[in-house]
RNA sequence: GCGCCUGUAGCUCAGUGGAUAGAGCAUCGGCCUCCGAAGCCGAGGGUCGGAGGUUCGAAUCCUCUCAGGCGCACCA
């Protein structure tokens, strides 16, 4: 509906224009009309500001030229007048019967409503998750993997079509000291006396990966030096901790598109390739035996090595190898979901698309900051490398899976966040999680009532009925419904799932107190069916929200 | 030292240059004989870290500054 509204105010500003009261320069490019929910009743139902925006455009006082776009408005149909207010704000109050259509139009769309079409179906990859298989996921990990998979939703309805990947670090050092772990916790379960370096992967996972190991392999590798089978251990503990991670994952309800393998990479010859494609553009040396991408040229702070002097090639090649094939599959955006830790990495990748003759706008980074974890408002300590750290798999099994992608989406993603686990599992007013579930099972459960009255509420009931709707707690509720399709468009553009859960939360906040104070069955047929039909619709728009944070909507709690 | 993120109510945070800065929690006081009390109603609470600047207008943009977090590898 609000397209509805953006289009009524656009159309205002062409007429305006063209008789002349509106004079747009040359250029001629309008501002993106925003519009918003106004923040008091007497300012109307929706506001604008784009008179103001226009000004210095125009080069005319603000308050002009919202009259001018005020009065195109106001022969609108759907518009009952318009009002300039302010410095030049145009306030616009619809028409009573703008607010049934409205309400009809999320009904007849069911669990469509809030799908757009601003992504055209441009190809979007989100990258996100992509843990080292070297241990299992941490806290951290998961707050990476909602958002992604939220924001991935997110961008999914508002038009785009997304591809989820996981890119997995299947080669280099981390994983030859995982392998070199393995072997020696295998010896320890074998009885012999080991010597764990200080660079060793320390948690018990390794203890069950070597004890999977013995299962499949038996003793025959005791006696073997570790150089002569490092890669037989590595190869079977790096698979092994990747399949709980996708269990993990699976488990947390997210499912990826492709799982990216770093070793594929170069066995296509696209390391290579990369590094030669970026030598043709000039941006590659050598220097000190080491080869060199010459990122400075590019923006970053200095330059970067792709392979060593000893012969090995870096992490980074193999990322800048995977960023070209990015491009080279055509995506026009690509979004890189990272931990915070990373920021300094961000340099050399924009680097890439800019050596590619790129914009680096189309990499779109999304830092996932800090989660400290706490338990009844004390911290829970963490430190990957001591090998004691919070799991995902803890977190989510002790709070469950809901509770755990909502926690995580009720922040941007840039802030820090406190989780207390406590609060998560608490099944009281002050737990956030459930307000906003409660509210769809409190909806599901008024229709059992009404079935039991005997109620019928039909799919094709008359829309007549549904002007009955004249309270402002009815209308309000409408309103907010309204702006459902603009915020998940909202969302989609700045990357900000935790909009949604904003969202929602509102809208629960505004069905509660009107469930308490207004009564939906009774004798009233008409008010009754035009109730539950406001009724059905908050369930509808809760519904679709929760499954773009992938959470239920239960019908029971 | 350089770079990135964050400073908004007691706490945790919303707030794409706009109107008198908003929620939740906590605190205090009320509400179950009636569609689910995981809910509702009411009250108090603010130098938007600080200082300049840009402008009709700044929590929002710019500069400086203070505080916290993170990062500055031929590690991944």
């Amino acid at each position: 509906m609000k397209a509805g509204l953006k289009g009524i105010i656009t159309a205002s500003v062409q007429k305006a224009v063209q008789a002349g009261s509106v004079q747009i320069p040359d250029s001629g490019k309008l501002p993106d009309i925003i519009i918003d929910r106004s923040k008091k009743d007497e300012f109307g139902d929706f506001s604008t500001n784009i008179a103001m925006l226009l000004a210095p455009l125009t080069k005319q006082p603000p308050r002009r030229i919202a009259e001018a776009v005020a009065a195109a408005a106001s022969s609108d149909d759907a518009v009952e007048k318009c009002e300039v207010a302010g410095p030049g704000f145009i306030n616009i109050f619809l028409k009573k019967t703008y607010w049934p259509a409205a309400l009809a139009d999320i009904l007849k769309k069911g669990a469509d409503y809030g799908k757009g079409t601003s992504g055209r179906g441009r190809k979007v990859q989100v990258e996100f998750v992509s843990a080292n298989p070297t241990g299992p996921l941490h806290i951290g990990h998961g707050r990476g993997a909602a958002v992604g998979d939220s924001l991935a939703n997110v961008l999914a309805a508002a038009g785009y079509e997304v591809t989820r990947e996981f890119y997995i670090n299947d080669r280099g050092r981390q994983i030859d000291t995982l392998g070199r772990t393995a072997f020696l916790r295998y010896h320890e379960l074998l009885g012999r006396k080991i010597d764990l370096p200080e660079d060793s992967y320390k948690g018990d996972y390794v203890k069950d990966v070597a004890r999977d190991f013995i299962l499949k392999n038996g003793d025959r590798y005791v006696d073997s030096a570790l150089d002569d089978v490092q890669k037989i251990f590595s190869d079977f503990a790096k698979k092994e901790l990747l399949d709980r991670i996708k269990k993990d994952l699976m488990d947390f309800r997210i499912e990826f598109d492709v799982w990216y393998s770093e070793i594929s990479l170069y066995e296509r010859s696209l390391v290579e390739k990369a590094i030669e494609e970026l030598r043709q553009r000039g941006f590659v040396y050598e220097e000190e035996g080491a080869l060199w991408l010459k990122t400075t040229a590019l923006g970053d702070d200095k330059d970067r090595v792709l392979r060593k002097a000893g012969g090995d090639m870096t992490y980074f090649a193999s990322d800048v190898a995977y960023h070209i094939e990015k491009i080279h599959r055509g995506f026009t955006t690509v979004v890189d979901v990272w931990g915070a830790d990373h920021h300094g990495y961000e340099g050399r990748i924009r680097a890439v698309f800019r050596a590619m003759g790129l914009d680096d706008k189309m990499l779109r980074i999304i830092f996932i900051q800090l989660v400290a974890l706490l338990r009844d408002g004390a911290p829970v300590p963490m430190g990957k490398r001591e090998g004691e750290f919070v799991t995902l798999r803890q977190v989510m099994d002790e709070v469950g899976a809901d509770a755990c992608r909502f926690f995580f989406l009720m922040r941007k993603s840039d802030a820090q966040l406190d989780f207390d686990l406590e609060l998560a599992k608490k099944q009281a007013p002050e737990n956030p999680v459930y307000y906003v579930q409660y509210c769809h099972a409190r909806i599901k459960s008024i229709f059992g009532f009404a079935k039991e009255k005997g109620v019928a509420f039909l799919e094709d009931f008359d829309e007549g009925i549904l002007k009955r709707l004249v309270e402002k707690e009815e209308l309000d509720i409408i309103k907010h419904m309204a702006m459902f399709e603009e915020t998940v468009e909202k969302s989609a553009l700045h990357m900000e799932p935790h909009r949604i859960t904003f969202y929602l939360t509102e809208l629960a906040g505004l069905f509660h107190p009107y469930y308490s104070k207004t009564r939906v069955i009774t004798d009233d047929a008409e008010a009754t069916l035009a109730r539950l039909a406001l009724c059905k619709s908050v369930g509808t728009v809760t519904a679709n929200g929760l499954k773009l944070l992938g959470i239920n909507a239960p019908d029971k709690m």
